[in-house]
DNA sequence: GCCAACGTTGGC
DNA sequence: GCCAACGTTGGC
């Protein structure tokens, strides 16, 4: 069992979306950096993500949700009528992989970026690193327990 | 809207 | 293989 953070921007996909459909696998898809593929190669039917909203009025994490399909071609690479298509990608060699996810839980409130980068203990994640773009990072089980106790103090 | 930081591209 | 130019990310 392992732990992740993936980045959303609300106004595409947020935890209201997943909430809205609780019991259905959502395909993680259209992430085209390839530190970030790694991560989701290494995903396994499970494990646990922390959903961050991102590029928005209220930066933070939102929710949780659970990997429920491990990596798989990104359909979206072959899609010309995608944002995410890559023209350089094949069938027979796709570039790029997706996960399907599943909504967990919402937070009882959102944990702020402000209130991550305070916290002792969390120096270390990608997430609060100067100049960090990464959209799909692990997080360490000790990690996830900082985090998650910054909701019950909320 | 601004801008720093980063990844990618492409000429050489 | 180097590196400048460019486009994108993402907090503020």
């Amino acid at each position: 069992m392992a732990y992740w953070l993936v980045k959303t921007e609300p106004s595409e996909w947020s935890i209201d979306d997943f909430a809205a459909e609780p019991g259905r696998a959502v395909p993680w898809d259209g992430v085209r950096n390839y530190q970030a593929r790694n991560f989701l190669l290494r995903m396994s039917r499970g494990d646990s993500v922390l959903v961050y909203h991102s590029s928005c009025r209220r930066i933070g994490v939102a929710g949780i949700a659970r990997v429920v399909r491990e990596a798989y071609p990104d359909p979206s690479q072959f899609d010309g009528a995608s944002p995410y298509f890559d023209e350089k990608s094949t069938r027979e060699a796709p570039r790029w992989v997706a996960v399907d996810l599943q909504f967990e839980r919402r937070l009882s409130a959102l944990i702020p970026l402000a209130r991550i980068r305070e916290c002792p203990g969390l120096e270390e994640m990608p997430l609060v690193k100067k100049g960090n773009r990464l959209s799909v990072m692990p997080v360490t089980a000790g990690q996830w327990e900082r985090i998650l106790s910054l909701e019950e103090n909320s």
